[in-house]
DNA sequence: TCTGGGGTCCTAGGACCC
DNA sequence: TCTGGGGTCCTAGGACCC
């Protein structure tokens, strides 16, 4: 029989800030989205005091104020570390562990003899190792899984851990209670328009929706549907997989600080992110076999000139090399750019993704010198750049004194635990 | 003035092939 | 009156996740 714990950290942004400045305990606590946009991440006390995901943080600047929130613009470095110290711990005390995002995992515990002991123990340690709090949902499938989570954080009295299979064999009436109290969009899988369709069909719930007819969930939801509302039942279509997929894509966008109008300063900003999706690339092992470039105006503004623009431009060959991906992002860029619009908003995406090793060997390959001497150039920038901190070798392009579109960051907080600069002092 | 960034999968439709 | 069947690949759009 298969049984899913899974581990979520609480509130994990907003969690990560305040282990490094107590005084906060109990205070509420928002991490703000990159260029401060929105809030992303909410501590138990920022939720008690309304403020939603997603909220645009100059709406809510008053609230702050008065409430005395503590606001942080976004500092992955600092998540993305403490997320791996996490995840370690997990690996030492669990049979099988899934990564699936910065602050979850599931784990296999098929077999395991007192799933919920473990999983009180694995939750006492990584809050004493690492200081993060986390909750554990466990159930036959992973959607049940995600759903006894949601218990194990909503009910304290359960101590962070709740097993939906219960203890003497009343899982099924368990279960079905839960499912009768969860809103049919709350479960995992089932999104905002899902969800709606199903409200508009009197399918209110979790329990509801399990009793939807199945050539109906299929037609309209498609694979991915069905795939849940058998889950929701029991029945597991979803495994564990331990190693993580090799990426299909690689993407690094990002908002400007300020519009941008001046084509000029696109090229830079395309160049800067295809600098930073390449870096990316190369870290994977990874080569791309084409780039694709998409700009934009703002969204929320409907008396502005709209335009959105993608184009893609193939490799002449599969590479990592950055300068040839700067090259093929630029070509895409004038391919997709029109004067007299205000940018807001740019991207540089790598498709067509394939290991460095074994790959296909294409009449248009560059001679074999060439490829050698772009690798050797690539792996010295990086080493450069790994040892006295990534911009210290730039591209001239990326490095213009003027940088309107640079994104706004003002409150970040310290990269306490990966820069020797900003570790935390004692005394 | 001000609303993130980074992914995955599925489906439908068109081009093209034999 | 009547115009096959089956496959692949690509793209765009939609939906979902954190």
């Amino acid at each position: 029989v298969p049984l899913f714990a899974l581990v979520d950290c609480n509130n994990f942004y907003a969690s990560c800030e305040r282990l490094f400045r107590p005084e906060l305990k109990g205070r509420p606590v928002v991490v703000l989205s990159n260029n401060d946009g929105c809030v992303i991440a909410r501590s138990s006390e920022a939720k008690a005091l309304g403020i939603p995901m997603g909220a645009p943080a100059f709406q809510w600047e008053r609230e702050f104020r008065k409430s005395g929130v503590a606001v942080f613009s976004s500092n992955f470095q600092l998540y993305g570390d403490l997320s791996a110290r996490i995840m370690t711990t997990l690996e030492d005390l669990a049979p099988s562990v899934e990564v699936y995002s910065i602050d979850e995992a599931f784990l296999d515990l098929s077999g395991v003899a007192d799933p919920e002991g473990l999983c009180l123990a694995i939750r006492e340690r990584v809050l004493r190792w690492v200081g993060i709090p986390v909750s554990i949902g466990i159930a036959s499938t992973k959607t049940l899984a995600k759903l006894a989570n949601r218990v194990a954080k909503k009910q304290p009295q359960h101590g962070g851990v709740f097993d939906l299979e219960g203890s003497q064999g009343a899982g099924a009436d368990l279960a079905a209670a839960i499912l009768s109290e969860t809103e049919v969009g709350d479960v995992w899988g089932i999104g905002p328009r899902h969800a709606k369709r199903l409200w508009a069909r009197g399918v209110r719930t979790a329990l509801d929706f399990t009793r939807v007819p199945r050539a109906w969930v299929r037609r309209e939801m498609s694979v991915v549907g069905l795939c849940t509302q058998l889950e929701l039942s029991g029945v597991s279509c979803l495994a564990l997989s331990r190693a993580p997929a090799p990426h299909k894509s690689l993407l690094c966008s990002r908002t400007f600080g300020r519009l941008v109008t001046e084509p000029a300063h696109l090229r830079e900003a395309v160049s800067a992110y295809a600098v930073r999706v390449a870096e990316k690339l190369r870290r994977e092992g990874a080569e791309a076999s084409s780039v694709q470039v998409f700009i934009a105006t703002p969204r929320h503004r409907e008396n502005m000139a709209q335009h959105s623009g993608l184009a893609t431009v193939a490799l002449p060959a599969a590479t990592a090399h950055t300068p040839s991906i700067i090259e093929a992002a630029l070509r895409a860029l004038e391919q997709c750019f029109r004067p007299g619009y205000e940018y807001q908003k740019a991207g540089v995406m790598l498709v067509g993704l394939t290991p460095t090793s074994g790959r296909q060997v294409s009449l248009l390959d560059l001679d074999p010198e060439e490829r050698r001497r772009q690798r050797g150039l690539m792996s010295a920038l990086d080493a450069v750049n790994r040892r006295f901190g990534c911009g210290t070798l730039r591209y001239a392009i990326t490095a213009a004194p003027d940088r309107p579109w640079h994104m706004r960051q003002t409150r970040r907080s310290p990269r306490y635990t990966t820069n020797w600069d900003e570790l935390p002092t004692v005394g």
